[in-house]
Formats: structure tokens, sequence, C-alpha cells
RNA sequence: GGGGCCGUAGUUCAGUCGGUUAGAAUGCCUGACUGUCGAUCAGGAGGUCGCGAGUUCGAGUCUCGUCGGCCCCGCCA
């Protein structure tokens, strides 16, 4: 059945330029007001809504046929565009000054009721927006998002393009390594007992491609890591993907600073400031508690730990023993938190680990628990240290340097939405000199970013001895307290790659086997290089002022993995696990 | 693996100390209405209180289990 009418305009692009034309335009009943006599009806399309209004009097089939339409279905109709009579303009719509006087309509579908209405302030849980993600995505505010994301992506490939680099695709059925995050594992129905592991990042075929000689490379790319979800994390995420050879840091930085500008200019019409500030690992734990540090406010974290008398109080005495830290944030004019908050703010920070909340109110009497503890002199030491004023409070953590990095670093965020305290804006900045590795929570050394990571030069006779105090040649970016990228200059030489593979406590045998072909590769002459990755759905959701990369993704998992509109995962017959060499366990 | 919040009409929610026939708003249906745009007015329909078990004379309400959604910790090279 071929449509009769065939569309002239989209909906929303119609304006006085097309008075008195007569247009077809089809779209979708976004609502439908009948007054007995004239029919109004908002048909919208991807490009917004035009009013249509059916006149008894001028068009008498074609009304009466109108009576039958509803919410949701989608009609194609044709008239004549005419300017709305005075008093009756509606500036809320961009097509508020006319109408479409309709002559003639097809009605091309009908629909069920809506479970809920396509608007952009809607009221539904989330839950029932999945079920219907066809309808949710059918709401301006998801399309603008999807067309944003499509932007971003566009001016990354014009921008990377114009720099010489080429777009090249790796493999997502691929080996399953033993670092990182948890595999997604695909069955090899050809290779009976072995598997694929879905590609936690194109971080080893990009290296290759430098071997051979790509020099730039860079891929849009999902990413799959079967672990668990948050509101900034997904089961396979997006991924622009970027190794460059014969580079060292900063030939990354500006050019990375450069891709940022170029973005923010063309979506945001934002100058961002070049270049961005660089802030050592180090000193990001030390003020801000954070390695991802939101730099949109202060409320910088202060060392307190050598003022005299804090060891009047026990758990504190114990800490400093230990060679653990005491530190503090203050919140300017924070006297107004009730002790509720205060309860809510200490469960906050024990249940990051903390054993407790200390809290001094600055007031002409001071009100904190410590009082009784401590002399007023230690007291009035803490709050000239911390440069506090009459009207502040200070709130104090003393553990482990960790945990209290983890919670007042928490806090931080937390007073800071509190308090009203963010401002609007793009914050970026680098965070660098991260150690080449970390002891995991059972004591070995595991790789920071990746075993593929560069040592600083000048750490490298150190890696035998004190492998904790080797700094990489790593990088992360991060825009307003999300780790929006990360990345490293990488080891090109094979000894040095062997090293470190050693030193993560994979033999030489061992790394033979999982990692023979990159040792290999390295030894065919492979290049100095370096990339960096970036989440693109977090960069996305960060422009289009979302709080979950979910409202970015067009069809994204819930937090346990589940698609709520096909119902994926399922279970699968018996025959297809027999192909696969498969038998479930009950 | 753990902590927290939640699940009642299509949707968003209320539901007192465990007590008669489970309510509201909105949406939906029918009718009226010629300038509305959150249309208005009148009438009406609509419920497996997520599911299962238990306590009780009696459970939306209490207990246990289970399923599902969201936030967080762990995890995420």
């Amino acid at each position: 059945m071929g449509t009769l009418l065939r569309r002239t305009h989209l909906c929303g692009d119609l304006d006085e330029e097309n008075l008195n034309q007569k247009v077809t335009v089809t779209g979708w009943v976004r609502k439908y007001r009948d007054h007995g006599g004239v029919i109004f009806v908002d048909l919208g399309d991807k490009s917004g809504v035009i009013q249509l209004v059916f006149n008894p009097q001028l068009h008498k089939e074609v009304h009466s046929r109108a009576r039958s339409l509803r919410e949701g279905w989608v009609i194609a109709v044709k008239g004549r565009v005419t300017l709305r009579p005075s008093g009756t303009v509606n500036p809320k719509l961009k097509t508020g000054k006319i109408e479409l006087m309709v002559e003639k309509m097809e009605i091309l579908n009908v629909s069920r009721v809506l479970p809920f209405p396509i608007e952009n302030e809607i009221q539904v849980s989330e839950e029932v927006r999945l079920k219907y993600r066809y309808l949710d995505l059918r709401r301006e505010k998801m399309q603008k998002n999807l067309l944003l994301r499509y932007q971003v992506i566009k001016l990354i490939r014009d921008f990377l393009d114009k720099k010489g680099f080429i777009e090249i695709e790796t493999p997502f059925l691929a080996r399953s390594t033993p670092e990182g995050a948890r595999d997604y594992l695909v069955p090899s129905r050809l290779n009976p007992g072995e598997f694929y592991a879905l590609t936690q990042s194109p971080q080893l075929f990009k290296q290759m491609l430098m071997v051979a000689g790509f020099d730039r490379y860079f891929q849009i790319v999902r990413c799959f890591r079967d672990e668990d979800l948050r509101a900034d994390r997904q089961p396979e995420h997006t991924q622009l993907d970027m190794e460059l050879s014969f580079v060292e840091e900063e030939d990354i930085y500006n050019l990375i600073e450069e891709m940022f500008t170029f973005i923010f200019e063309k979506i945001q019409g934002i100058t961002l400031q070049t270049p961005f500030p660089r802030i050592k690992y180090e000193e990001a734990m030390e003020r801000y508690g954070s390695d991802k540090p939101d730099l949109r406010f202060d409320l910088e974290l202060k060392n307190i730990t050598h003022i005299q008398g804090l060891e009047r109080f026990k758990v504190f005495q114990n800490v400093i023993k230990k060679g653990g830290q005491i530190k503090g944030i203050k919140v300017p004019e924070g006297v107004s938190l009730s002790r509720k908050d205060l309860e809510e703010l200490t469960q906050r920070v024990t249940s990051l680990g903390a054993k407790g909340l200390c809290w001094i109110f600055v007031q002409k009497e001071i009100k904190s628990p410590l009082n009784k503890i401590l002399s007023e002199e230690t007291i009035k030491g803490i709050i000239k240290e911390m440069g506090a004023r009459e009207g502040d409070v200070l709130f104090i953590v003393g553990d482990k340097k960790e945990i209290v990095a983890k919670a007042l670093g928490n806090l931080r965020l937390y007073l800071a939405t509190k308090f009203n305290l963010i401002t609007s804006g793009y914050k970026l900045l680098w965070i660098i000199d991260f150690p080449l590795f970390e002891y995991d929570t059972e004591g070995n050394l595991i790789p920071s970013h990746h075993p593929f990571t560069s040592p600083k030069d000048e750490d490298i006779p150190l890696l035998k001895e004190s492998p904790e105090k080797v700094k990489a040649r790593a990088y992360d970016l991060v825009l307003n307290g999300e780790e929006i990228g990360g990345g490293s200059i990488r080891i090109h030489h094979r000894g040095i790659q062997e090293k470190v593979l050693n030193i993560l406590g994979i033999d030489s045998l061992e790394a033979r086997e999982k990692f023979g072909f990159l040792l290999e590769a390295l030894s065919f002459g492979a290049p100095p290089h370096g990339g960096i990755a970036f989440g693109l759905d977090r960069l996305v959701m960060l422009l289009s002022g979302e709080e979950s990369i979910r409202e970015v993704i067009a069809f994204p998992k819930t937090q346990k993995g589940t698609c709520l509109l096909t119902d994926a995962p399922s279970k699968v017959t018996e025959e297809q696990l027999e192909e696969l060499h498969l038998k479930v366990k009950e």
C-alpha cells in the first residue's frame, strides 16, 4: 500500500515564509483537542510540532475523519499554511505564529494508548521508559541527546582526519588476556572448548598498528567489560581510541587540547583555556582526595596531622602512631547543618571505611565533640590552620591515608552539591605522574593503568628494587570530576616489556604464551608510540548535562545488565548449546 | 559479594495502630462544546496492592523468602 500524500516539509521547519503555500507534512499526533466544531491537532516529527486545524465548514469530510484521531497515530496531511488569528499565537512553539488548515488527510497507522506522553518532562520510572524505549526515544530530549552524540562523533572524525589520522577497525572477537576486567566470553563452534573474548579495548591491536607503521590511528569503538554497572558504567561502552607513533606526552596533550577546544567551540560555543591544568596524581589525592577531582569548586582537603595536641584524642593518637593522616575540610557558612545532617554525613564516611567523623562549628561558642577531649589551644590551632571564620564548619577524619582521601573526597563532592557550590561550566585537567604499579587487596603488585605503560626513563633503575616508587608515563583527562579519558606512552622495547611483565608475576614462559605476539612485534622495530582513549558516553553525558550515560545511549542495559526492551540475556536451546560444545551447570 | 531507597489503576503517587466496598491526580472511554494549545464541562470504566509462604478471626499494612528497578561500596588493566 503506497502513501498517497508525499511529504514536502518537516513539521518544525514550517514558518511564515511558507504562508499560503500548500504543503504536506507527516508525523505523530502529539495532542488532540476537539472543540465540537474545530479540531486542533499538534502534529510532531523529529523537527518539532505544527498545529493542524480541521474546520468542518471548510472541509467537512476530512474533519469528520479527524474526530477518530488519537495521540500516537501516524498521519500525513496536506493543507494551506496560514497565520493564526490574532490573540491565538503560541509563543512556546517555534511554529506558534502559523498553523496548517488541513484539506486532505491519510491515516498511515493507528496506535494503542501510549504508556506515557511524548513530552520532555515526564514523570515515569526508568523501568517503563526502557521497556518502551522506542517511545522514550521519540521524545524531543532524547532525540536531542542522540543528535548531540552524533555531532560530537562527527566533529572528532573531522578533526582527526585533518590531523592525518585514519580510522581502522580491529576485531571484537579476540583472545582473552589475563589482566583486567572480566571478559565476555564467546564460545567457538569450530574450536570445541575454546573461547574468544569480546575486546575490553583495542589496546594491543592498536599497538600492532603502530608497529605496522600507520603512525596515527583512531577508532570509535565498542568496548566490553563484564563488571557491575553504575550510572556512568555500562557493560558495552563506546570509546574514542587513538594511538600515535614518534610522540611524547607533550604531543598528546597538545593534540587533545586542540581537539577538545574544537569540540567545545562547535558544540557549546565556548573557548576553552589551554593548556589545561596538570595536577600530579599525588597532589590530587592530597588536595581533593580523588584522582578525578572536580575543580568547579574549592573545598580543598587540609592536612592537620602535625598540629600539637591532637594526640590527646586516642583515635588520633593511634592514627599518628601508625603513620596515618588527619585531615579536614572547611565548609563556608556551614553552621546551618542540623543534627540529622551530621548523622547522615557520619554514615557516609563510615560506609566508606572511616571509623568516624569529627566536626567543629566555628562560632562564638564552639560546638564540637572534640571540645571535651582536646585543649582549647589545639582546637584554635585547627581553626587557624584551616583558615576558618565564624560561621564555617570543619569536618575532620583521621585514618589510613587512603581512607581519609576516600572519605573526605566523597564528603567534598556531597557538601558541594548540598551547599550549591558547583559553578556551571567545564573544568578540564590532566592528572599526570601516576604510579606505574599499585597493590591490590591481597597485596599483589598490579598495573595502575595497564602492563604496556612505559615507566618514566629515570625510574627504570627502580623497577627491580622498589617498583612501587616507579612513575608511569600515563595521563588521565578529567572533566568536571569525571574521568573521561586516559592513556600512556607505551613500552616499545621488548626487554623492558618483559621486565614489567616479570615484576607483575608473569614469568617469561607465561608472558610468551599470553603476550608472545606483542613481545615478538616489539622485537621487529616497534617505533616509540603512545595514545589515549576516551569514554564517549561520559563525554556526551557531560555535554548534554545528563547524570547517567543511559540518557545518551539509545538502548542501554539495566543495572543487572539486562535489556528491558528485548529481554536479553535469555536462555538458548539445547541444540545451540550442543553445537557450541557447552553444557549449562544448574 | 555487601549497604541503602523503591515496587498499590495505563502513569505518578497517597493509604493512619492490622479492621467495612483500596483512594487522588493524570491518562483512557462516552457525550457536549467553533480558536484551543496542561482546552473546558458532564458522566463512566479501570486493581493478581510485584510474586510465594507465614503470623492473625482478619494482611496493601507485620515476618520470612523471592523477583524486578535505581543509587552506592567492592569490582571496573
